[in-house]
Formats: structure tokens, sequence, C-alpha cells
DNA sequence: GTTCCGCATGAATCGATAG
DNA sequence: ACTATCGATTCATGCGGAA
């Protein structure tokens, strides 16, 4: 793929652009991270989709999908299907069977945990707090670079030192090694800072995550209807991915996915039909660059 | 029903007691909670399920249980497809579709995340912390008292129970019962089950919860080696039921849910084909029965 | 009577090896 | 080719003995 083929914004219907075996060709994108419009949500801005009619509206995007992605890569979707008269709709299970029919392989579903999610309560429910993120392959074996999700030991970023006793943290730290735990204690009394700058925290002192993804909704994203924190394009991006990689999302929105691109040093492709949001995309990776004294050269297109 | 059809141990297939009309009378019973044998899982015991026959041999369990649940009642499902082949299984899913072409209403999908999951890591994916807890209901309307399970307010809640010693905890859950052990109150599991009784908790320290349940598993509790932990059906009958409801779980396993009823004042019906386990829920009852001073009455029924 | 620390273990998963 | 078994991997939690 020659250099005018990423870091593009298309504007329009993304079936359309991934249909074009010109502008993205068989096995060409590393990771695919997308989180499409909701069923019958945001009318106002992408018309809707009917709750009944959305498998088969999918299906022709997902197919030109599983063409564009490399043999190795991932298909991450993040979605979550409404209540609509007391019950949840259906159309997102439907859409996994439907998927698998089409050749994808249902690798996993990881649970998006959003802690500030939007209060409230209902007769039959409590508020949603919860999100899918399906990952989906071509084949078994997938590029998956998991040491670079590494998270402290004993979920210390959660806890932010709030809850713990200095000795149980020190516990925490040190494991068996007590001159660690010596260390670590006195670091305590000086500074509170995020544990990945502490001296003395080496690889070692890191856990794998799970298939629980806590991250926080982001509110101050007034612009775009669909809340897409940077942190989660963020982690499957350095999960799935490595520098110069090629991420793809066919629904950009206000452009989440292609700035945690440039924060990560990943090439972006993405699709964005609605005008207002193009727009955001623009002045947010203006802003970025500049903020971060970065010179990405990018495009948009019709 | 009268008092001999509730408290009760129904040893064998649970579908043929399920079956009958004269045991569980049509809309008797105010909650069905239940972790049914996996696909392919817990094979020494109960034979395993084949994952392709799962739902066919759920369905006609399902449909009795419909008949049996009250009107405004709730049926919780606890279930998680595992991986085979590198994905994940599709029953889960097809069940959920299956069940609401029996009438069901699937009402919600809560998420239990198990913050102490099974540790590992494969080629593919990271370990799996949270299961599927289906929540199905037979109309919209349905009974929910959401009050019973309102939550401690973050940071000032935790310190307030980090600050309590296990013994003023005791105390407190125990009223003036001096010979509850240690081991009663992990029973009562201190600091989740029963934070409403605890000095200096009024109403307006609490919050609604989510559909996020945030419960560990018990891994080394030899006391009652339990599939599901105590809080999780806890905290549905806590929820869907009142006082002296009545409440059913056909794969009783070792017993937690008639534990549950117990410890909450409600009435359990349960099945359980497997010998050792039956033993086991007599062993759990009796225990508890002579612990909290009480005097459940009980049958276990051939 | 406490607090602290070692250690076993749990509805796990994959890939290699064996029958 | 297909199933069955086994070893390596991995971590939060609670029990029980030690300090």
């Amino acid at each position: 793929m020659n250099t005018h083929n990423y870091n593009v914004i298309y504007k329009g219907d993304c079936l359309k652009y991934l249909s074009d075996i010109s502008l993205l060709p068989d096995k060409s994108v590393d990771l695919i991270v997308t989180s499409p419009p909701y069923a019958d949500k945001r009318k106002d801005s992408y018309g809707g989709v009917h709750p009944e009619k959305y498998v088969e509206w999918f299906l022709p995007i997902s197919k030109q999908l599983k063409r564009i992605l490399k043999n190795n890569g991932s298909f991450i979707l993040n979605i979550k299907e409404h209540p609509l008269n007391g019950e949840r709709q259906t159309y997102v299970i439907e859409l996994i069977l439907e998927l698998k029919k089409q050749g994808w392989l249902w690798v996993e579903e990881y649970c998006w945990y959003k802690k500030n999610s939007f209060p409230g309560k209902w007769p039959n429910r409590f508020r949603d707090s919860w999100e899918r993120c399906l990952h989906f392959a071509k084949q078994n074996d997938i590029k998956m670079y998991q040491e670079a999700v590494k998270i402290p030991i004993g979920d210390w970023a959660e806890k932010r030192f709030k809850s713990m006793s200095d000795n149980d943290f020190i516990r925490h730290a040190s494991g068996n090694n007590r001159h660690l735990g010596r260390k670590v204690a006195n670091w305590l009394n000086k500074r509170k800072v995020f544990p990945h700058n502490v001296l003395g925290f080496e690889k070692e002192h890191y856990n794998f995550p799970s298939n629980v993804l806590n991250f926080a909704t982001e509110c101050s994203n007034k612009n775009h209807s669909a809340v897409f924190p940077l942190e989660l394009p963020s982690w499957f991006i350095k999960l799935f991915t490595s520098k110069d990689d090629i991420v793809l999302d066919p629904f950009m929105g206000s452009g989440t996915t292609a700035i945690a691109c440039i924060l990560l040093e990943r090439k972006f492709i993405g699709m964005e039909m609605v005008d207002e949001y193009v727009k955001e995309i623009k002045k947010n990776i203006n802003k970025v660059n500049k903020e971060l004294d970065k010179n990405i050269v990018y495009k948009i297109k019709q």
C-alpha cells in the first residue's frame, strides 16, 4: 500500500470505499476497530438502522472487512444492544452467528466495564454499565502483543492506593522479594504517582489483564453521540498491532481511533459519512499535531 | 403450596420433578436462579452435555420452568460458554434466541465480574473473568426490590469497611449470638452480603448498582465448595423476592441457593442428581442451622 | 489476642503426546 | 483422523500456623 492510501479519512458511506479494491486491497490492514451506530439510536445523525434490518445492513460491510484484513489480523466490534419494550434486543447475538457463517472466527467477547456509566434505574433494570467488544479473526493464529498491555500488580491503577494499607501495598509489591518491598515503602511516603514511573518497577511487577476492561467513558465529548474513550481503541491497537501497522475504522465518528493511532505511531484509515463529524476529526487531529508538536500528514477524501 | 412442598431437595434428574404438576404447580415459584452444568464441563459428575446438544437438552427444562414461575417472577441463568478450537462456542446465544421463541422475555444480561478468575494467558486470549447472568421473565411487569441491593457509596464506604475490624463486624452481623465463629463470618461474607446491617450505614449512603456484579469466586474455602459464591444467588434473591417467597434451583450443586435462602429467610426448592452433592447440601444446611442457631426443617426426596 | 506470611487451589486453556 | 490425557502456564483469595 502506498503512502497515499493511509492516514486518510474517506467522507461518505463506508461501504462504497470498502468495496474499492484499488483503495483498500486484499489483506492490507492489520486491525479493524470500530463502534458502529447502534440500531435505532442516533437517528439524528445516522438516520438510524432499524433493529430488524441491522444484520442485513452490516453483513456486506463485514464481508469487505474480511477481504481487507490481513490473515493474522483482528477485527474488534464494540457494540451493545439497547432495551426495547423491556427486553434486550437480539440483533447483536444474531450478528455474531451470521458473521461466523461469513467465515469469521468468534475468538472472544471482551467486556468493557464502564465504571462511570450514565446513572439511572428503571422498573425492571439498573443502569447499563458494560458493552461488548467482540473479537473476530480470520484464522486461529493471530498477531497478539500481550506484553504491550500488561497492568500493574493487584490493579493498583484502579485503586489508586486509596483503600490499601501500606502493609498490604508492600506485600503486593514485594511478593517474596523483601528488599523491593522496603524500597516501595520508602517511595510511598514521598510521592503518590502512577506506579509505572516508580523506581524498581520492572516488567516482572506487571500482570496480564483479563477479558474485562475497565475504562471510564468520556463525558466531555458532546459533539459525537457515540462515546468511545481514547483508551478503548488504544488498548486494542497496542494489543494487536506494532509500530507503523495500519488500523481501519469504518465508522470514525469524532476520530478517536485516528487520534489513538497518531499517539501510538500507527497508520489510520477511516470513513465517516456525517459532515459535522468529519470537521470534528480534522479539528481533533490538528489539535493533537499541535499539542504534541507532531506533523502527521493526513487527507480527507471524497 | 402446602408446607410439604418447599424446603425440599429432590434427588435425581430435575426434568422428572419439574414435570410433576402435583409437586410443582403452575405459577407457584417467585424466582428461579440456577447455574446449570456448562456444555462439556463437569463431565465426571454430570456426564457432560455436548455443546451441539445443549440447546435441545435445555429447552424441555425451561418449558417447565416457565410453567412453574409466577407471572411476575424472574428466571436467572448463570452460564458462560468456553472456547473450543480457539473460538467461543455459540450455544449460549443460540439458547437465548430459542428461549425467546419459547415465550420468555430476555430482560437483561448481567455481567458477573470475577476478579479472581482462574489465571492464565494463551496465544489468542487472556483469562476469562466474567460470566453471563441472563435475566428472563414471563411479562414486562415484574417484581423487583431495587432498594434491597443498594450499595455503599464509593470511597467513603470503602474506608469505613477497612477501618472496621472483623470483630466489630461479626458482632454487628450476629447480634448477641457469641457462638458465631470466624467461619460463619465468612459465610456471611462480612463486607459484601449484609452491609445494610452494619452500624453507621444509613440509607443516604447507598446508591443503586448497575448490571455489572463484582463478586469473588470462592476458591480455597473448604467449608463449603460452592460453584457460585453465596453472594451471587443472594443478590438476585434480595432483588427479586421478599421474605418467605419461594426460590427454585433445578441444579443445586452443593446447595448455595438453599443456604442463601435460609440466611435471607426465603423458602427453597431444589433438584440435584449427583449423590455426592446431595450429601454436601445436607451437610451445609445442617451446619448453617447449627451455627446460626436456626431450625430450618427440610426434606430430601427421591 | 493480633497480625503476618506461606501455600494450596479454582466450572481454565492450549498444544503436544499417546492410544 | 479423531479423542483422551498431561504438563506448563498463571493469579486472587482464604486458611492455618508462625511470629
